[in-house]
DNA sequence: GAGGCGCAAAGTGTATACACTTCGGAATAC
DNA sequence: GTATTCCGAAGTGTATACACTTTGCGCCTC
């Protein structure tokens, strides 16, 4: 990695309102396992992925790339490359000339996004029902266990991410990293569209709901798995405001989670 | 991923002649719809991914930049942008401080996105036997008598595309446009998948196929749609070499270590 | 006083510059 | 003759420079 320039200490002016939303120190901690690739561009990608996924920035909110780059010390050319990224994964809008965007996802790409998990995640632990082994069950129901205790704990990050990750462990249970990684894509936005249209979501039924599903593929019974998995989707989805004209960009707390 | 080993791509690709395969003449003319942002990114992006899919270039082949760049007439900087946006496609793979090379899928990951595919296009088309409309299926005649057209005059291009869209079409007729990109981004790594291990492939097959699949849907056949499609993709990824040892290309070099 | 015009500041889009890594081959040692 | 080392060419990674677009504000017009 090429020295860092001296012009740098030039405009030391306003890093504002975002700055707070991504220095949060141990930011990255959060997700162990990809800080192997320490790319400074992958570092500010998941930076602002975290940032986002937990509300500290807000859709809408236009992120500069010098503002940006000051932030974590590297030029536009990085940053510029992190935009890129982040909007391939529409968290971000790109808008020619204009800048990078927080995303602010529509109902009618909400609804979309739901009807492709619904589908998709039926047919999933349709499959499972046949295919699951009892140390991917054993696995499954301790992933339970640490959500529950994430739930007992109020402990509202690591239950949002639990939570959430749930779905991405059913998609790895059948092998398939693919599909996991297509699902892990369709959970981010949801977390987008979750703070967005503000859910009076309960963490607590949630989780049983995911118990409920757990327990119809030890039993083999796939019609049921696959019916609870759709009527939880359902549930979550019906906990966000999704009539027009009542959009949620008021935030105040009360977590939501897929 | 599962860790594609780092050596892997050590084969020397032969830096002959990209320029033939990218600079054909009214190249990216191919998909009009898509011509409308013409952004140079994007143009750089759909050349090479129609080069990908149309086999002028081949799996492993360096990419380098200088040289895409004097094709197109542009910076580095351009260049970087595309080959960024092609590795998230998976049509290119980026080894740190190496380059860009044209993605060589491995057999489990065929395997992943073929069971992927069946997944979600079973689930489809049991939804689509509910939802379809009159219109949508007459859209889906249509375009079967462009496929079947397309074949009849031997158009390998025209052919190879339009029964690729036809999975697309599929998903677009369920109002779904998350579900169609979705889809899309998966036929895109199968043509990959399917030049790296030859097949025997007949087009005339697959068409019937299609065929079968929406007289199934106009009977509004759930079950036969469903079984009919997961048959089509089985045989669509039988007819691919995806015998361990058995590799498509320059595959020559084993990386294990001593 | 309201509305439009134009200019300057700020920000994005692209090109270029430079540092560092990789790679291949020539020179050297054994 | 084979293996090793070292150097130069080629290529990637990042920073900077510059041109053009957007935008906000003051000013002028009416």
């Amino acid at each position: 990695m090429p020295a860092p320039s001296l012009a740098q200490a030039r405009s030391r002016a306003k890093l504002k309102a975002i700055r707070p939303a991504l220095a949060v120190p141990g930011l990255a901690r959060r997700n162990p396992a990809a800080e192997l690739t320490a790319t400074s561009t992958q570092r500010i990608v998941e930076s602002v992925t975290t940032a986002i996924v937990e509300r500290r920035l807000m859709p809408g909110t236009k992120l500069a790339e010098t503002q940006i780059g000051e932030i974590f010390k590297v030029s536009r050319t990085v940053v510029r490359q992190a935009l890129n990224q982040l909007s391939r994964d529409r968290l971000v809008t790109l808008e020619p000339a204009r800048g990078a965007f927080v995303a602010q996802p529509s109902i009618d790409e909400a609804r979309q996004v739901f009807d492709a998990r619904k589908l998709i995640e039926a047919a999933m632990v349709r499959e499972l029902c046949v295919a699951i082994t009892p140390t991917q069950l054993a696995e499954l129901r301790r992933h339970l266990r640490e959500e529950a205790a994430a739930v007992s704990r109020d402990d509202v990050a690591g239950r949002t991410r639990l939570l959430a990750d749930f779905h991405v462990v059913l998609a790895r249970a059948l092998g398939n990293e693919v599909l996991a990684q297509l699902l892990a894509d369709l959970l981010s936005r949801c977390s987008l569209i979750a703070l967005m249209y503000q859910s009076s979501f309960s963490a607590e039924h949630s989780q049983d709901e995911h118990v409920a599903i757990v327990d119809a593929l030890e039993r083999r019974d796939a019609r049921a798995a696959s019916r609870l998995m759709v009527a939880h989707l359902t549930h979550v989805e019906r906990n966000l405001q999704l009539h027009p004209g009542m959009r949620g960009l008021s935030h105040a707390l009360s977590p939501t989670t897929p």
